[in-house]
DNA sequence: CATGAATGAGTATTCATTCAT
DNA sequence: CATGAATGAATACTCATTCAT
């Protein structure tokens, strides 16, 4: 019997792909069930074995597609040496925007909705994996680092926001600047944020600490 | 025949209104052109006349909004007596989003594309007189309080770009928190983009006076 | 505006007759929209500018085929000498089963609704005229004939229920007998229902009065 | 291996007492398969395994229930002393219109098909014994009235056509008049084709009770 | 300018039926 | 016998757009 669950587990896994895919080609409105399906060499019908509709498919998509950003961003500063809390958000955001710049398709799926992922956790019980990942993950390096914040919930809310929403208009839109001229103003603006509504723990020690 | 100039002008705006009427009603997605004329009293044909499709109309509408949302704002400060640019600023903020909690299917309409009316004539002629009102207001307050800044757009831009987003999630989604609590948060982030990238007149006169 | 007017009630009417064919050609569940635009040679969405929907377009019809039941009997009442209210009747329930023995492919579609079309006039104002025309006979005859009868619609509806109802069992179904063996129990029947439920004039008079 | 018959008789009456539930609840053309295996607990390949299709599993429920319906009013009659052939058919009429009057959920399942149970028999084998038993029955209770009847099927499918007909113009459209009213004229009706199609004994013994 | 009848491509969704397990 | 995942044909209905009047 494991045999069927892995067999459904694998179509479930094709329709998100495929419909992933054909969402960045041709756009959400434009792609119909027939496309995926078609692509995904399944039939109709077992589309709607798997998804509700096609709403249902793409805020499953947009909720993981989300949840992977952060976590190719978590898993690329796994690698580095990169001491100190703020100077790891600035680059997990770098990571965050060099992927959505690369692949402005995605950016367009996602649009405004990058927040999404990290907090449906806030409230049900079915945490994206991903995403929750890089929320403990955020956690983690404030405590390691010392530092004291009263509302870390809040605060990388208020990032992901304006990162999301600023993304979505310099790089789609024709925002008033582009993302590469406007990345220095953002780093400041997020360092500010970083700076104001946490407390730095006073001596310099933590510096040694946050080596590893 | 400036009647005739007169009525084409009604009928546009009928249009328009209606349209907007419909939108928030029902969403747009789900109002056709049938919706619209049926309701403006006028034969589906005509609208054809006015504008190129419903993703026009849409934009047009969104346009002129979000302008309006920038320019109550703006009216309800002529009669107050706000000193300061910052505080001034702030006023602005608070009266934009206590319009959009007062009516979320405008935000809903509006959705993430609060800032898009007013760069839109940094790159275009065609600039809608209520956000460009807005944004020579903007920028005479800054003259008149003596305020340099480099990059009043990014300015602007940020701040705008951060209300609209975190707007829609605090009101509109089940964001980390309600717009409530998170008010004073975002006014101190917005204290913080204007102090970072401003630079105060040296002189303390205004100081005193912004003290509140 | 008399031309688009009159091609209006063309298609209308084209749509009508073209789904007749197929109901009885095909039946009624295994006819779409599709067959019917296409035989009729118009567009898809046509079809939705006249019916409601399937079922609209099969109501319409019933009450339309039924009253051109009884017109058709009527009409032909009219070239023949049959002296005697219940002698025309029973003329008219002749030729009504005669028209469906032909036509079984029409009393499938009809089924057990002969009834409807001539009694929806009491209580729609909407009267098809077809069916009205044979009601008003119906009363004038007896009049004609100084036939008293406190209740002509219940006599009127006991004959036709009876007669549409085994009509369907002995021509469409394996009914106990075939139409031909139980025509002569029908005729009694009916005969008698006459008999009970009205009253004759005493004397015979009537006989020379009734000759036309 | 009784055990196993057992299960599967079971299972089939499950599958038919579902399905009436649903069909009865939402009508047959909107139950589906799924509809009534779901509720009835089995796998959808089960259904096959117990029935050709939807069809099948109609008519045959249409078959039993329509013979129910004679049953038990077959069975309230046998509690009751009702003396004289003509006394109990109306009691009989009387037994199944009320039942039909308060389901009339049923009634719109049967529709048309009253008569349908009772009259298989004549050509087929399988008689379900339910209808087999009432129209037993009814040939006894001539028998013991002394009745001649020459065509009892015929009286029998005459007064039943009638009866069903008139049920669901009266009981389900706006029948010119409701059942109530109706009633009377109903069992007047039944009385004449009675008294038209047998012959009652000569003696005056039962006549006299009879006479009402 | 205005109309609104006509169009027909386009699409989501359903559901009876099968068959490998 | 029983299951239920998979199928995919089948279909109703919508709606933006056009164009003759």
């Amino acid at each position: 019997m494991g045999k069927i669950e892995r067999k459904k587990k694998l179509k479930n896994t094709t329709l998100l792909q495929t419909a992933f895919e054909l969402f960045t080609e041709k756009g959400f409105a434009k792609t119909t069930i027939s496309d995926i399906v078609n692509r995904a060499g399944l039939a109709k019908g077992t589309f709607y074995l798997y998804f509700k509709d096609k709403y249902d498919l793409r805020d499953q998509l947009i909720i993981h597609k989300t949840g992977q950003l952060f976590l190719r961003a978590h898993q690329a500063i796994a690698g580095r040496n990169i001491h100190g809390f703020e100077n790891q958000m600035l680059f997990v955001v770098d990571h965050i925007i060099g992927d959505l710049e690369k692949d402005p398709a995605l950016l367009r799926f996602i649009y405004k909705n990058l927040s999404w992922g990290i907090f449906k956790h806030t409230f049900e019980q079915t945490m994206t994996s991903e995403s929750q990942q890089f929320y403990e993950y955020y956690l983690e390096q404030m405590k390691k680092d010392h530092i004291v914040c009263e509302e870390p919930d809040i605060v990388l809310f208020t990032i992901i926001e304006l990162v999301g929403s600023t993304c979505c208009s310099c790089i789609l839109k024709e925002g008033p600047v582009s993302m590469e001229e406007y990345l220095p103003y953002l780093h400041q603006v997020i360092r500010q944020i970083l700076t104001v509504f946490t407390k730095q723990p006073v001596s310099g020690q933590e510096e040694s600490d946050n080596t590893f």
